[in-house]
DNA sequence: ATTCTGACGTGGG
DNA sequence: CCCCACGCCAGAA
């Protein structure tokens, strides 16, 4: 399963971030040792689509910005998605990034 | 094969 | 906090 691509791994992360929780793709790339490629964890949320379901919502920069919320089908589902899991997000600005922000670095105990 | 782009991050000013 | 420049690597043209 693991370890088919790049995008696998960034799944395999994003899939396991819990509700009401958002992460940034520094912390996933991070987390697989790729600090200086987050823009490939972007890249990869990019082929979502064509993996499944991947809540790609929950997947923001680290300033807690939807820089992605351009890539949805509509212009605000990203952040209907996160007010609907209980994040208040104005502005495109997720309020509270810091308490809502989970590190897979550090939940997941690497 | 080369070139460019891209849902980012960090460092310096 | 903001702005600017560089790095990073995978995929598409």
């Amino acid at each position: 399963m693991a370890s088919e691509g790049f995008f696998e791994k960034v799944y395999e992360v994003v899939v396991q971030i819990p509700y009401g929780r958002v992460t940034s793709y520094g912390a996933i790339a991070n987390y697989f040792g790729a600090s200086g490629s987050a823009r490939m964890v972007g890249w990869a949320m990019n082929a979502c689509g064509k993996h499944g379901q991947v809540p790609a919502h929950r997947v923001v920069n680290r300033k807690g910005l939807l820089t992605g919320k351009h890539h949805f089908d509509g212009t605000n589902l990203m952040q209907q998605l996160l007010e609907s899991e209980g994040i208040v997000v104005i502005d495109n600005q997720i309020q509270d990034f810091d308490k809502l922000f989970w590190d897979p670095r550090k939940e997941l105990s690497f």
